[in-house]
DNA sequence: CGAGTTTGACCGGCGC
DNA sequence: GCGCCGGTCAAACTCG
C-alpha cells in the first residue's frame, strides 16, 4: 500500500488492539490526524494520531475514552469496574499521553 | 481466503 | 442561511 506518503506511520505499540477507521488533515493545526478505534468487546476506547506531513518526527498520540478489559499487564484492583467509577483520575491519564520522544516536542511544554 | 488498511463521501455542529 | 470543519462509515484494494 504505497498509495499515501505518510500514511505509512510505525504507531508505538500500545498492547491493544486498534482498528484505524479515517484519516483526516487538520487545518486547524496543520498536521494529519488518523482515527483509531478499540476493536476489543465492550471497549469503547478511541486513539488518535497526529503528525505533521512536514515533520514525520512529530508524531504523537492521543488516546480518547478508557479502556474496560485491560491492555497486557495493566494491573487494575478493582476486578471489574465497568463504569469509570475508581479509575476516574486514572482514565483520564490517557489523554495526556504522549508516544514518540521527540526532541522538539514543544507543543506541549509545560515550562512557559 | 482473511484480515487489515485506504480513500471518498456524508453528516452534524458551529460561526458569521 | 450558508460555509467550513471535524468525525464517522462503507466500500474497495492489497498483503500474507
Amino acid at each position: 500500500m504505497d498509495r499515501e506518503a505518510g500514511s505509512r506511520l510505525q504507531l508505538p505499540e500500545d498492547g491493544y488492539e486498534w482498528k484505524k477507521y479515517g484519516q483526516k488533515f487538520i487545518k486547524n493545526i496543520d498536521k494529519f490526524r488518523s482515527y483509531f478505534k478499540c476493536q476489543k468487546a465492550g471497549c469503547k476506547a478511541k486513539k488518535q494520531a497526529e503528525w505533521s506531513e512536514t515533520e514525520p518526527g512529530d508524531l504523537r498520540v492521543v488516546y480518547e475514552g478508557v479502556h474496560n478489559h485491560g491492555s497486557s499487564s495493566q494491573d487494575q484492583s478493582g476486578s471489574s469496574q465497568s463504569g469509570a467509577s475508581s479509575m476516574s483520575s486514572n482514565q483520564y491519564n490517557l489523554l495526556n499521553q504522549v508516544f514518540g520522544d521527540n526532541p522538539h516536542s514543544d507543543y506541549r511544554r509545560s515550562g512557559d
